[in-house]
DNA sequence: AAAGTTAGTTCTAATTTAGAACCTATTATC
DNA sequence: GATAATAGGTTCTAAATTAGAACTAACTTT
């Protein structure tokens, strides 16, 4: 498999995979949330070569979560922004720090945390639905093939006794 | 930087960089979601090599993601699933899942969704603070460095322009 | 005039991934 | 009783990606 093929595979993890799927870029957008905005202050807070970090950040660009835009001019120097699209990707940087900090334990204390705005408190993250507000988590939540094109695939694996059409419960 | 210095990284998102910052692993996650336990599965309905999806099973299992247990003896043979860590994930999934569909569309249609286990109903996912219920965006949120270790870091890099001590507003 | 700043690009070497073939143990089929 | 089939890997070589260092370009500062 090519890496350019998950930016169009039909399931919408696999596209976030072409755009995240790596071990740097995740940390770039972490840096963006932080105020980082240039090339230099990325490859040296991160220590990423710069030749990966320049395609790095021409990925994120190319994928609409970060825009390149000028600062100055003489000499003309561009920054990098977040987009409307990278900044809606807080709230999956939010719950994947949640999960880390939870399951990940580490020796030293964590370098930084999420606040409210307004308080300044260390927010508490849980995933709701917007209709109930029921908290959504591996028991109130089923990962379900939607039907028609999956039907096929899932043919191509006749009679599997495990077959995950409908994923069991915890 | 070598791979495993992500795992013990201060940072709890490259710790998670560090299990899932590759092209596969957050797949084969997906495809335990769905209820994919053996290894012949996986790979036929990834595609991954045998040899890549042997180790990332073994990493998920070090990690404590996912554990391996024997569900038949003559001949021996083990399945592959979620531990409670694991299942813990669920939620970073759906909000992975959430960004990606509203901020990278395809032409085809999304082969499975998150439904509620009692409805069945698609759910609209929102992550909220546990203690207020307010919604968590980039709006309401901010990521701050916690004081005390970080600052000698931030020292390391003098009088930034854009040093990122507090995260500017959209 | 020399050195510094900022944002890259261009090389070579090391590491990772892809792809195919092979191995082991046991059960099913001819 | 030999031959295939199943399941879960391991072992190779080739291709792609990443690391690391050096270099460029267009200015500005000392």
């Amino acid at each position: 498999m090519k890496w350019h093929d998950l930016t169009d595979d039909a399931c919408p993890l696999a596209r976030a995979m072409g755009v995240i799927g790596d071990r740097w870029t995740l940390l770039i957008l972490r840096e963006c949330f932080l105020g980082v905005r240039r090339f230099d202050s990325f490859q040296k807070r991160l220590g990423v070569t710069r030749h990966l970090l320049a395609e790095r950040l021409k990925r994120l660009e190319t994928m609409g979560l970060l825009e390149r835009r000028p600062y100055q001019e003489r000499p003309l120097r561009h920054e990098y922004r977040l987009t409307a699209s990278g900044k809606e990707f807080a709230p999956v940087l939010l719950a994947m720090q949640d999960w880390a900090q939870r399951n990940l334990p580490s020796p030293v204390p964590t370098p930084f945390t999420f606040v409210t705005r307004d308080s300044g408190e260390k927010v508490d993250p849980v995933l709701t639905d917007r209709h109930s507000g029921a908290e959504l988590n591996h028991r109130s939540v089923l990962m379900a093939p939607a039907a028609a094109s999956h039907a096929q695939d899932a043919a191509k694996e006749p009679k599997d006794p495990e077959s995950p059409s409908a994923a069991q419960a915890p």
